[in-house]
DNA sequence: AATAAAAAAGAACGCTTGATTGTTTCCTGA
DNA sequence: TCAGGAAACAATCAAGCGTTCTTTTTTATT
């Protein structure tokens, strides 16, 4: 806190002052600040001055600028985790939680935007030894997911042959929302938790009836896709159809 | 390039020196090592090391750090977006051009990882102007996939009911591909290319059998999950079933 | 062979950065 | 009430940053 006002004789420990709160302001700035700007692209003298104090101070609530990073992303990680595990907890068909993960995991982004990103996006600028760890929690975050498909697989409820790359489809998929998701859009949390989970368990459910050939006819394939430098697919001939 | 051997005088221009080949050379090492470290972490002593210069010599080749990052992520984006519309031409049924667009966007971020990484994360490093410019770009590639949706749907293939959230959570599925993809992995590019599109196939031709209702019963709901901070759904009451 | 242009070296610049230290002020509990 | 610890300031440090400028060498052109 801090931030002398106008008449004070301004030096040294300033009035009101208060270790745990200041501590709180400094976490919420440093979240607020490496979001905006990336941990390594904001200064601690910026992050002083949002809290309101001389960067100096600010080493009396960490060791240095990497284990603030640090901080931030494992108790988020931890935080994610411990509520996934709760939200999770006695349910156990798998459906039921597909749909549950699904929902908390995007609700959690939904809300959380900030240390999500942050999360996500600065896994590479932790030392090794901090990275490790995250890395670690996330291993564990995912597995909450694997397990749920691969025992939708084994009771028949889901056709997923690689849960490993499923699991990894799906949570990008999920996660990719707060990349554009902001509060006070065109459509409620409900409705994309719902659009969302519907996509997830389309895909873990299996092919629909379109997959190869369809009632209703489309329109012919009229050229053949030049090569561009990806290498065109090697796939089966593209099902030839025609529309009336 | 340069690297003065041994027994050189050591001044000024290096022997065998080349414009055009270090020009080539800087952009690659500046795309790997933002990859690496990321665009703010990346400095141009660095960078001029890698290439085997002086920081100052980088000048003939941009006009400042900026533009270096915008050039790689401008012709990165204009690259992505030419070759799809490139891969996608002459396709005209919606299920085709789904599996091509799905197809070609695995491919080329399985290829070009490095590229992909550094436009998809550094684009809050670049100046207003310069990202306007980029994201102009991203809208008209995720167009693609939002058009061939709309279409998808219109035509009663695709059951999609908010193309432009679909949009974005396919493109975050299949684009999070290359957080972890690397090659020499267990599974092939055609393999992966498999999986994926039928996730996206499933997800755009609607629900499997298996939402509502199953006919394999399933193992019965044991407890309510409880809230943990981020609110339980108020969904409709979860289906239950039962379990022989 | 002479000359111009290209390519790079290398030194220097003004700044900002993360980090450290010593000092001053405020707060609190005995 | 008054000492002692907590909280913050103020000044400082060396290192590293992006950038500019001048000089030197190599290559290409005539």
């Amino acid at each position: 806190m801090a931030g002398r006002t106008k008449f004070q004789k301004a030096m040294a420990r300033t009035i009101g002052s208060n270790g745990a709160r200041t501590a709180e302001a400094i976490r919420q700035a440093g979240v607020k600040l490496i979001y905006k700007h990336g941990y390594e692209a904001m200064s601690l003298r910026q992050l002083a001055a949002e809290v309101g104090l001389q960067s100096g101070s600010l080493y009396k609530y960490f060791e240095n600028k990497q284990n603030l990073l640090f901080d931030i992303v494992r108790d988020h990680m931890e935080d994610l985790l411990g509520k996934a595990e709760a939200d999770l907890a006695g349910i156990t068909d798998p459906l039921a939680r597909l749909k549950t993960f699904s929902a908390f995991h995007l609700r959690y982004h939904m809300t959380r935007m900030a240390h999500v990103f942050i999360a996500n996006m600065e896994i590479r600028s932790l030392e090794d030894e901090h990275r490790a760890v995250v890395v670690a929690l996330r291993r564990r975050y995912e597995g909450l997911l694997e397990e749920i498909l691969r025992q939708g697989a084994e009771d028949g409820v889901f056709q997923v042959s690689e849960p490993k790359v499923a699991t990894y489809a799906i949570i990008s998929m999920l996660t990719g929302i707060c990349m554009w998701y902001r509060p006070g859009g065109r459509l409620s949390q409900d409705e994309l938790v719902e659009i969302y989970t519907g996509l997830v368990v389309d895909g873990a459910t299996g092919p629909g009836p379109a997959t190869a050939a369809r009632a209703k006819p489309l329109e012919a394939v009229a050229a053949q896709p030049r090569d561009s430098g990806t290498r065109a697919k090697p796939r089966a001939a593209r099902p030839k159809t025609a529309r009336a």
